[in-house]
DNA sequence: ACCGCCGGGTGCC
DNA sequence: ACCGCCGGGTGCC
C-alpha cells in the first residue's frame, strides 16, 4: 500500500470517469450499453504493459489494484494516448506510447475491451507495470492477436481452456476460488437470490414503532421494515465491500485505498413483494426518521404543534429490543406545553445537527426570495384544484385542500419573516412546526434539508395521495405537494419547505434539461416506486432520477432484479454506491463475473444486495409467524342441480363431445386438435352457468382440412376466443408464461406471437408446430382480434331468462343482504358473458354493484374497486369480477387499515 | 532514472 | 573531427 501518502481526489480525469451520467463516458470503450458489452466474455490472453509519467499526476494504486484505460484521442502530443486511472478516476499516468499505439487501434474499434491491474503497484516514481486483460468477441480475437503483432507484442495466453477461468487471476481481486464455468440461468439466479433473503430475514427482526403522526398500526414485518429502512438512512457504515485499513479506506474488490471515507448509502431497496404495505412503510418512514430517527416535525390541527420529545414511544434503532406495538386508536395528543420557543431550543439541544427554523434561515438564505405572496398562494390552490381526473379519491382531494391551505398559510408566514428579514422573527410564534433547514447553497450553514421526493408512475399517484390520507391521523398537517399538472409551482424555496414532494417519472422527464427546479432542491429523501422503472440507463427519465440531489435515496420494487443482473447496476448509480456508478467497475468485478458463473461474482452481487436490500414474499415468516395473517379462510361448496331442461342440453352435448373427442382418440390426434378438446370442455362449463352462452352446437370440430381460407379463419378466430376467454390462464407452451399478444395456428395452437415467431425464424421453413409438430408458418398465424363487444343481455332484457346457478346465487346473495345489508361480496366467474347475465337480476332485486373485467382500463378498475370499498350505506355491495381480471394484482380489503 | 537518449564539448597516449 | 568518447542535462503522452 505504497503511495497513498500523495492521493488526491478529483483529478481531471473525472470527466473521463463520468459518475453522473454513465452513458457519456463515450470517449472511452467503456460507452455503450448495447449487447455488445454482454458478449465481451472471451478472454483473449494477457500482456505485461508499462504505465509511464507516473510523477506528473496524483492518481496513486495498491498492488494488485485495478486500474482504468480511457483513450484520449485528444491528446496533443500524441492521438492514440490511453490515459491510466485508478477507481476514483484520477489520473495515474500514461500507457507508453508503443504500446498505446497498438491498444488505440484496438478499442477505438472495440475489437476488445482492454483493463489494468498493476501486480506490483508503484515501484518507482516514473514507470510502472500493468497487467493488461483483453476482453472481447470471439469474432474479433484474431484481429486482437494481429495488432498486437504488427507492433511487435504477443498476448499470453490465459492459462486454463475456459475464458472463465481466467477472471480470477486477472480481473478478481487475487482471489484463489475455485472456477465455476457453469453459467447460472435466470431461474437459478432468483433463486440463489430468494434464498439470500430468506437467510436474511432472521437478523432482521428489531422492529422500530412508526410516530405518533402514522395513524395505521404498523404490522410485525411493516416494523421491522420500518427499523432497517431508519436504521439505513442514520447509518455510518461503510459502504459494501469497503473496509478501514491502517487508518484508510480500502475497497476489497478493486483493491483501491482512499483517505477520506466513501460516502455510506443512506438508503437502500424494499424490495418486498406487492400487498406487503411497502406504502405504508414508506410514509411511516418519512414520518418517523427525519434526523437521527426523531420524527419529522409536523403541525397538528388546532394550533398544536409537536416536537416529539424523545422519550415517546418510538424505538430509536439504536436502542435495543423491540418496543410493543402502539394501541390501535390514535393516542390523545400529548400535548406540549413549552412554549415554541422552548421546543425549538430543546430540539436544538438534543440535536445539533438537527433542524433550524426556517423563518430564521430563510431570511438569508434567500435574498431573491421576493415571488408576489399573491403569486404563491395562487400557484397553490390551482396546484391542488387541477391535478388528476381524481374522480376517485374524493377524500384524498379533500385531505389535500386541507394540506394546501395550511401550506399556504405557512408560506405566507414565512415569506413575511422573508420579507422583513430582520431576524427577529426568530421568536416567531409560528415557526416551531415549520422548522426547516438550510439549504443547500446557503453558503454558510450546515445543509439540513426538509423534503422527501416521491417519484410514482402515474397510474399510482393518486393511490400515494390515499395512502397518506388514510395512514396519517387525522389531526396532522402534513405539507405534501402534488407536483405535477401545468400550474405545479416551481420554486425551489417552496418545494424546499415540504414535507413531502410527489411526482411522476414522466414530470421529472421532461422538467429535466431545461433547469428543473426538481434538481435544484436538496431533498432529504428521494423514493422511487416502482424503481424498476430507471433499468434502462439510456433513458432520460433513468439520468433525470440520477442527477437528483439528495442525502438517502430509496428504491421502492416489488422485482429488483427483473430481467437480469445488468439491471441491479442502475440500482447501484442511483444509490451512489462506490466505484459501480462507473460501469466498468461494475462490469469487471460484479456482472462479467457473475455472467461467467464466476462463484466469486455472485457471492459479491449477494452481499451487496444482502446489505441495501429488505425483502419479503407473502410467504415470509417474521419471527416465526407468517408476515400475512389472515384469518381462516372458509370453503362452503353448494351443489347446484340442474334443471331438467338443463340437464338434458348438457348431456346432449357431452354426449356429441365425447364422440367427438374418442374419434381424435382413435385417430391419435388429440394433441393436434388440442383446442377442440378444450373448447368442448368449456361448452360443457358454460352450460352449467347459463344454457344462453352458448350458441347452437355448430359442426365445427374436426373438418380442418375441408374448408375455404374465410371458413378457416373464422373457426381460428372463434376457437382462439374460446380458449381466451375459458379464463384459465392460458400458457404459451414456448415461454411458459401466460399468453402475451396470442396468436393462434392452423393446426389451433395459441402462442405468444413473439415467442412462436421467433420458432418460426430460427427453423424457418422447417419450422414446426411445438405442440403437434405440424407445419408453420408467420404468414399464417392469425392474431386474436380481441373480444366482440356483444350486446348486454340488458339491452334485449324480455329475452332473459334465469338458470339454476344464478336462481342459487341470488337466493345467497338475497339471504346475505337480509342478515347484514352492509355485507359486501364478490361474485367471480371466468365468463365476463355470464357477470353480463348476472347483471339482470342484481338490478331486479335492487342491488347496487360494481364491476370488474378485463375490457376496463387501469382508472375504471381503480374506481370500481374503491366504489366497492366504499363504507358509506348506499355504496355497492357486490362486485362481479372476471376471475382472469380480478386474479393477479388485485387488492381488495375492506375494513381499511386492517 | 542506479536507466537510455540527446546534443555539446572535445580530441594521441 | 564527415568519427567515438565522456559527462551533464534531461525525462509521459
Amino acid at each position: 500500500m505504497r503511495g497513498l501518502g500523495s492521493r488526491r481526489f478529483g483529478g481531471v480525469s473525472h470527466a473521463d470517469l463520468q459518475e453522473e451520467e454513465p452513458s457519456q463516458s463515450s470517449s472511452t470503450s467503456e460507452s455503450t450499453h448495447d449487447q455488445d458489452a454482454e458478449e465481451e466474455n472471451r478472454c483473449f490472453g494477457t500482456f505485461q504493459g508499462t504505465i509511464v509519467g507516473l510523477r506528473y499526476y496524483t492518481g496513486t494504486v495498491n498492488r494488485g489494484e485495478m486500474v482504468a484505460l480511457v483513450r484520449q484521442p485528444q491528446n496533443p502530443y500524441d492521438r492514440n494516448a490511453v490515459m491510466v486511472a485508478n477507481v476514483y478516476g484520477s489520473q495515474v499516468g500514461h500507457i507508453k506510447k508503443e504500446l498505446a499505439a497498438a491498444l488505440a487501434f484496438i478499442m477505438d474499434r472495440n475489437l476488445a475491451r482492454v483493463e489494468g491491474v498493476v501486480p506490483y503497484g508503484k515501484t518507482n516514481s516514473f514507470t510502472m507495470t500493468v497487467t493488461l486483460t483483453f476482453w472481447g468477441r470471439e469474432e474479433n480475437q484474431e484481429a486482437v492477436h494481429s495488432q498486437m503483432k504488427n507492433h511487435g507484442y504477443k498476448l499470453n495466453a490465459v492459462k486454463g481452456s475456459s475464458s472463465a477461468a481466467s477472471w480470477d487471476r486477472y480481473g478478481g481481486a487475487g482471489s484463489s476460488s475455485e472456477i465455476c464455468p457453469v453459467i447460472l440461468t435466470q431461474e437459478e439466479l432468483k433463486n440463489a437470490f430468494d434464498k439470500l433473503f430468506d437467510d436474511l430475514l432472521e437478523d432482521r427482526t428489531r422492529e422500530m414503532e412508526a410516530a405518533e403522526a402514522v395513524r395505521t398500526p404498523l404490522l410485525l414485518h411493516q416494523k421491522q421494515a420500518l427499523y432497517w429502512m431508519t436504521s439505513r438512512e442514520n447509518s455510518s457504515d461503510l459502504p459494501p465491500f469497503w473496509e478501514q485499513r491502517s487508518g484508510l479506506y480500502f475497497n476489497v474488490l478493486t483493491n483501491f485505498g482512499a483517505r477520506e471515507s466513501p460516502e455510506s448509502v443512506l438508503g437502500g431497496i424494499l424490495a418486498d413483494d406487492m400487498g406487503l404495505g411497502k406504502t405504508l412503510t414508506t410514509i411511516a418512514l418519512i414520518l418517523s426518521n427525519f434526523h437521527n430517527g426523531k420524527p419529522l416535525p409536523v403541525k397538528y390541527e388546532g394550533g398544536a404543534s409537536e416536537s416529539r420529545p424523545s422519550t415517546s414511544s418510538t424505538a430509536h434503532p439504536a436502542q435495543k429490543g423491540a418496543s410493543r406495538r402502539k394501541e390501535d386508536s390514535p393516542k390523545p395528543l400529548q400535548t406540549l406545553k413549552r412554549s415554541h420557543k422552548e421546543s425549538d431550543r430543546t430540539a436544538a439541544s438534543e440535536d445539533d445537527d438537527d433542524v433550524v427554523v426556517v423563518s430564521e434561515t430563510r431570511a438569508d438564505q434567500k435574498p431573491t426570495a421576493s415571488q408576489p405572496k399573491r403569486q404563491t398562494v395562487k400557484l397553490h390552490d390551482v396546484d391542488f384544484g387541477s391535478s388528476l381526473d381524481s374522480s376517485r379519491s374524493a377524500s384524498a382531494k379533500s385531505r389535500m385542500k386541507k394540506g394546501s391551505g395550511q401550506t399556504v398559510k405557512l408560506h405566507d408566514v414565512d415569506f413575511g419573516s422573508a420579507l422583513d428579514s430582520s431576524g427577529s422573527s426568530l421568536d416567531s410564534s409560528k415557526s416551531a412546526s415549520t422548522k426547516s433547514q438550510v439549504k443547500k447553497g446557503s453558503g454558510t450553514s450546515k445543509k439540513s434539508p426538509r423534503p422527501t421526493l416521491i417519484i410514482c408512475p402515474l397510474s399510482v399517484l393518486t393511490n400515494w395521495m390515499d395512502q397518506f390520507e388514510q395512514h396519517l391521523r387525522e389531526d396532522v398537517q402534513l405539507n405534501l405537494y402534488l407536483f405535477y399538472g401545468p400550474d405545479r409551482c416551481r420554486q425551489a424555496s417552496f418545494l424546499s419547505e415540504q414535507d413531502v414532494v410527489l411526482t411522476t417519472y414522466n414530470v421529472l422527464t421532461s422538467e429535466y434539461g431545461k433547469n428543473s427546479v426538481l434538481q435544484k432542491v436538496l431533498w432529504l429523501r428521494v423514493v422511487l416506486d416502482e424503481g424498476h422503472i430507471i433499468r434502462n440507463p439510456d433513458a432520460l427519465q433513468s439520468k433525470a432520477v440520477l442527477s437528483l440531489n439528495a442525502e438517502r435515496r430509496w428504491i421502492l420494487s416489488g422485482t429488483p432484479i427483473q430481467n437480469s443482473v445488468k439491471d441491479v447496476w442502475m440500482l447501484m448509480c442511483f444509490l451512489r454506491l462506490k466505484p459501480f456508478a462507473v460501469r466498468e467497475w461494475w462490469m469487471r468485478v460484479i456482472q462479467r463475473p457473475v455472467m461467467m458463473g464466476n462463484k466469486e461474482g455472485l457471492k459479491n452481487l449477494q452481499a451487496l444486495l444482502k446489505v441495501l436490500t429488505m425483502r419479503r414474499t407473502k410467504l415470509s415468516k417474521a419471527n416465526g409467524r407468517p408476515i400475512l395473517q389472515l384469518p381462516e379462510k372458509k370453503v362452503f361448496l353448494q351443489k347446484v342441480v340442474l334443471s331438467k331442461e338443463e340437464r338434458e342440453r348438457y348431456e346432449l352435448e357431452k354426449a356429441e363431445g365425447r364422440r367427438i373427442i374418442s374419434r381424435y382418440m382413435a385417430d391419435g390426434t388429440v394433441l393436434r386438435n388440442y383446442a377442440d378438446v378444450l373448447a368442448i370442455l368449456v361448452r360443457l362449463r358454460l352450460l352449467c352457468c347459463h344454457c344462453d352462452l352458448v350458441g347452437k352446437l355448430t359442426e365445427t370440430a374436426g373438418t380442418a382440412d375441408s374448408s375455404s381460407p374465410a371458413e378457416l379463419r373464422e373457426r381460428l378466430i372463434s376457437k382462439i376466443r374460446l380458449v381466451l376467454s375459458s379464463g384459465v390462464d392460458e400458457e404459451c407452451a414456448v415461454c411458459l408464461d401466460s399468453l402475451r399478444q396470442p396468436v393462434i395456428t392452423h393446426c389451433a395452437h395459441v402462442f405468444c406471437k413473439p415467442c412462436i415467431c421467433e420458432v418460426i425464424q430460427s427453423k424457418q421453413l422447417a419450422a414446426k408446430c411445438p405442440l403437434c409438430r405440424a407445419n408453420i408458418k408467420s404468414t399464417e398465424l392469425l392474431e386474436y382480434p380481441g373480444d366482440e363487444e356483444d350486446s348486454r343481455p340488458t339491452d334485449r332484457k324480455d329475452q332473459w331468462r334465469s338458470s339454476s346457478k344464478v336462481e342459487a346465487l341470488m337466493t345467497v346473495l338475497l339471504k346475505l343482504r337480509s342478515e347484514d345489508p352492509t355485507i359486501k361480496s364478490l361474485v367471480v366467474s371466468q365468463f365476463t358473458k355470464f357477470l353480463n347475465i348476472l347483471e339482470v337480476p342484481l338490478r331486479e332485486s335492487k342491488f347496487s354493484f360494481t364491476r370488474l373485467d378485463g375490457t376496463m382500463n387501469q382508472k375504471a378498475r381503480a374506481r370500481a374497486v374503491s366504489e366497492l370499498q366504499d363504507p358509506s350505506p348506499g355504496s355497492p355491495t357486490v362486485m362481479l369480477l372476471s376471475l382472469k381480471a380480478g386474479g393477479v394484482g388485485l387488492n381488495l380489503t375492506y375494513g381499511a387499515g386492517a
